[in-house]
RNA sequence: UGGGGCGUAGCCAAGUGGCCUAAGGCACCGGUUUUUGGUACCGGCAUUCGGAGGUUCGAAUCCUCCCGCCCCAGCCA
């Protein structure tokens, strides 16, 4: 009962799917290259949500559609932020998801070296010099959007005194914040990124790979790109945010001498309808406790979802789906659970389970006796095969499939009715027993033993089938529903915060479920079908007595919008 | 008022001057099948491509102007 992830396939017409795999088929058509290499670079500041699967499924399945190889690099240039709790799970993450980095595993860190010599070549070519400007004074002297910056007053210091203050930079003789180095290109730039960006600051803060080797660091857009050019990146991808910086990176390969010349090019981030997708969001709603961590299966992290029972085959399916354009969209939700069904439909193993039970008692069925009957396990997929399911004289149903005084479209239990219980039989309801405030509390209904497996030989129909589950061989258990974190489909769109748009009701916990007995023993995520309600994972919570399912996603509903459009 | 992008159905997205009176998927609406009110299957769903002009025998595709939306002023990535 697992869900093992597929090997990514190629695309199977060779026309390519999205304008980057235009740009990778004619660099490898006019030469320009003859092997591609992208790369997936996480900071470890955080766990990976769905839209670092979106870039994982370009970078990774482009890397294999066109015979090239993708490598895993950290961005690790920032170690107040980063943890190696975070380089663990996100590796974990990536291989969940179906990739495999191989021998490719880099880390920006493992470039410093390297990085500082080149800083060192680009002070000596008076392409960049060292600052005594604070934060502060910095900003101002950038200018604004509309205003040209000026130029700071150390702009022009010489090459032996900027090597010296590097040097000692590095040293450790300043302390933090106190001096940066700059790359001196132009201050009146119209792109804010050209005005002397930083390249060097001062951090004193412990490093997960370098520890204290090193007290300066250099930035994302000195160490992302020259990372590149060293582990021989073609294309290195990024999202719609950083074009403003590709004039930066160019600038930065064209003064370095870096042993090859990657391109950057941008697609559009993900936006998913009713979460939100940012690591800095959702490292607020587990830091505040909004929700129980990284790997809560209302977020949107893949360890979340991971949790919550989605496939990652229907992850990758998802990103195949959404395609790779420029253009700012949000893909509504209702995908992804098309995705998670589709593929959970094929796949998942049946199970029957009551969540809401109701007590049903065979008159006509002798006490004490049970017997076992054969159910398919998957309808969709054969070989999936059969297994007995205990019957007797008591048995649980779900409490929504019996109405006392039914409306018209109503085709389930109800007095006087006759229904088939999957596999087993047509049973009649016979009498309703309540409590005294009226409230249902037992079914009796008698059974028609030449039905047995659910057909009747004088070709009577009935218009329900329901699930059901022996009392005597039940197992209880807890199921956790979710629903949206948020009730906006742009959180925080109205007020800013996204906080006043979270979802009070996100969590529903039903504890008095009662599940066949096979779901009794089975495994941390398995995703199995509860037949006609939806997919459902076994929770790390489970303990060997009492299992805890999380409801992946619920099945098409119609009778749900029946009800709904009657009022 | 600076720089960089983006605008094809409710959502995503093909389309690269004639085969576009515009693919495909999701959603939605009908119907068939059904021992899951699931699945599967069939049908419907843009005379129109942000708007206005222009070029052309011919424009979603080329040109001009206009409008709207997104990103950038971290020693974050």
């Amino acid at each position: 009962m697992t869900n093992a992830p597929e090997t990514p396939t190629a695309a199977t017409d060779d026309k390519p799917r999205d304008f980057i795999r235009e740009i990778i088929a004619d660099d490898l058509a006019s030469g320009r290259h003859d092997e591609i290499v992208t790369r997936f670079p996480p900071e470890p500041n955080g766990y990976l949500h769905i839209g670092h699967g979106k870039s994982m499924c370009l970078n990774f399945g482009a890397a294999v559609e066109f015979h090239g190889r993708c490598h895993l690099r950290f961005d690790d240039t920032n170690p107040a932020k980063e943890e190696q709790e975070f380089i663990n799970a996100i590796k974990a993450d990536v291989r969940w998801l179906g990739f495999d980095w191989g021998e490719h595993l880099y880390f920006a860190s493992d470039n410093f070296e390297q990085l500082y010599t080149w800083a060192e070549h680009l002070i000596i070519e008076a392409k960049a010099y060292v600052d005594d400007l604070s934060a502060n004074e910095m900003r101002e002297y950038r200018g604004t959007l509309t205003e040209p910056g000026k130029d700071s007053p150390h702009r022009n210091r010489g090459v032996h005194e900027n090597l010296d203050l590097f040097q000692r930079m590095r040293a450790g003789e300043f302390e933090d914040g106190a001096r940066v180095l700059r790359a001196k290109i132009d201050m009146a730039s119209g792109n804010i990124n050209l005005r002397d960006p930083v390249l060097y600051r001062i951090v004193r803060a412990p490093h997960p790979r370098t520890g204290d080797a090193w007290c300066i660091y250099p930035t994302y857009d000195y160490a992302h790109g020259q990372s590149d050019a060293i582990e021989g990146v073609t294309h290195s991808l990024c999202t719609l945010e950083f074009e403003d910086h590709r004039p930066l990176y160019d600038w930065l390969m064209e003064n370095l001498p870096t042993p090859s010349r990657p391109r950057q090019y941008e697609f559009s981030r993900l936006n998913l309808s009713y979460t939100v997708l940012s690591k800095r969001r959702l490292t607020q709603l587990v830091k505040d406790g909004h929700v129980s961590g990284w790997d809560d299966p209302r977020m949107p992290t893949l360890a979340g979802l991971r949790r919550r029972g989605l496939p990652a085959a229907a992850l990758r399916d998802f990103a195949s789906r959404i395609g790779v354009t420029k253009s700012d969209s949000v893909v509504e939700m209702a995908l992804l659970d098309h995705c998670v069904r589709d593929n959970l439909n094929k796949s998942a193993l049946r199970r029957m389970a009551v969540l809401d039970p109701l007590k049903v008692v065979i008159e006509n069925y002798p006490d004490g006796e049970s017997e076992e009957l054969e159910a398919i396990n998957n309808p969709e997929n054969d070989a999936d095969g059969t297994r007995m399911v205990p019957f007797g004289r008591e048995l649980w149903i779900e409490r929504a499939d019996f109405m006392e005084d039914p409306p018209k479209k109503f085709f389930r239990l109800a007095p006087g009715r006759e229904v088939r219980l999957r596999y087993a039989y047509y049973v009649t309801c016979t009498d309703v027993i309540k409590d005294p405030s009226g409230k249902v509390m037992e079914l009796r209904c008698t059974y028609d033993p030449a039905t047995k497996g659910g057909d009747s030989p004088d070709g009577r129909k009935v218009k329900a089938t329901l699930h059901w589950v022996s009392a005597a061989h039940a197992v209880a258990a807890e199921v956790r529903f979710y629903k949206n974190l948020f009730t906006a489909e742009t959180p925080g769109a109205e007020s800013g915060d996204i906080l006043d748009d979270i979802n009070p009701d996100s969590l529903d916990i039903l504890d008095n479920c009662q599940l066949e007995p096979t779901l009794g023993k089975t495994a941390v995520g398995d995703t199995v079908q509860f037949e006609r309600q939806g997919y459902f994972a076994t929770d790390p919570d489970s303990t060997p007595d009492r299992p805890v399912f999380n409801r992946t996603i619920g099945l098409r509903d119609t009778w749900a919008k029946v009800q709904k459009k009657g009022g």
